[in-house]
DNA sequence: CGTTGCCGAGACCGCTAGTCTCGTCAAGGG
DNA sequence: CCCTTGACGAGACTAGCGGTCTCGGCAACG
């Protein structure tokens, strides 16, 4: 048996900081512009001037760089609001979901990893996480309207979680119609069966 | 100017009928047993005992061989009930579209192949036709009940839609959560703005 | 000042989509 | 009947990918 906490404390030359930087920016800029230029590992790392083993040192594959590229700019914690009034927090979740999701270079970037992971069930696992606990926010925000009896008591409530998030990431990887603020809001109406007027 | 239709009629060997459908059928079994074999131009070609050539003759890219398999099995015209109701037509095509991502292999086989067309462009937009005439579908129904004044005159239609494809693709590729008969009756009354409850 | 371990560079491996080139084989037309 | 045409199976080949391996150099500690 070693002891578990630094048998020793560490020899050699320490990890460049500044390389770690360079990679991270370099995998989200190229995941931001990937309309021409593919992102592989060999652009990525020349783009960061490093070499590609310092990249495989650091992470288990090129996925994970990416999400670490993202998470290191994508806020972390997810607000699930807390009004009072069900309708006045899901319009805020919805609208601010949509509005994160056309900021550059996240939502360029988002798009790409998502379109990576549909090959790679390993990066499909990685970005479990990530979107699990935004749709954990909408759970949230829809189980305490459920429980002030703003919704039925029998509602289904992953079913609303899932047309909301399915609606959002249909329409951002297809891009056919817009996620813009009148539509988060024809949304968020429509999910509580509340009318939902084209003119508010 | 060559006269278009047959300035030659043909000559030298024709086209091997077995082959094409030795192809098709091979590409479509791969594709529904897609876990641990892959789907590559080599396996397709080796399955169906016919050189990669023959394949690509007849076919621009391994992408569209596969959409051709899964055509072949599919049906091509789509139905838009039209019972009168609107929730019961709604219900009708929920279901089946439900029902049909169930069965093999075409369902299976769907999926592995919009996981292929998220890196391939091309195979993307050769989809495009098979899904755009589904949504069609759906919304040819949701218009006729707003006619009928079934749904407000000024619902936004194509939100409703995309609620519905979106759900369905999301929990169709993610596979986290059903897509049964029960879920697709709430579904539909969902979206109608009906009381949903979870024991009709 | 020597050991340790990170660094950039790039050769290398295995796998893929797609192309090219064989020799062969079938369906006509002369 | 045989010659031209073009599809056929087989497989070598190219280019590009993710990922590994090895190299000489360099930085941080003891």
């Amino acid at each position: 048996m070693h002891d578990t906490s630094e048998p020793r404390p560490h020899t050699g030359r320490r990890r460049n900081e500044a390389a770690r930087r360079a990679i991270l920016d370099a995998g989200l800029g190229l995941l931001a512009d990937a309309d021409g230029a593919p992102v592989t590992v060999e652009t990525i790392a020349r783009a960061a001037g490093v070499g590609k083993q310092t990249l495989y040192r650091w992470w288990p594959s090129k996925g994970a760089v990416l999400l670490d590229a993202l998470l290191d700019r994508a806020a972390q914690d997810v607000p699930a609001p807390d009004t009072g009034s069900l309708q006045e927090d899901l319009r805020a979740v919805v609208t601010a979901t949509f509005e994160s999701a056309q900021r550059s270079p996240s939502g360029p970037a988002l798009r790409t990893l998502v379109r990576e992971a549909a090959r790679d069930p390993r990066l499909a696992e990685l970005l479990r996480t990530f979107t699990e606990s935004r749709r954990a926010a909408v759970r949230t925000v829809l189980e305490r309207g459920r429980e002030r009896g703003e919704l039925p008591a029998d509602q289904d409530v992953d079913l609303l979680v899932d047309q909301f998030y399915g609606l959002f990431w249909y329409r951002f990887l297809l891009g056919h119609a817009p996620l813009d603020r009148p539509t988060a809001l024809r949304l968020a109406d429509s999910l509580l069966g509340q009318a939902s007027p084209e003119r508010p």
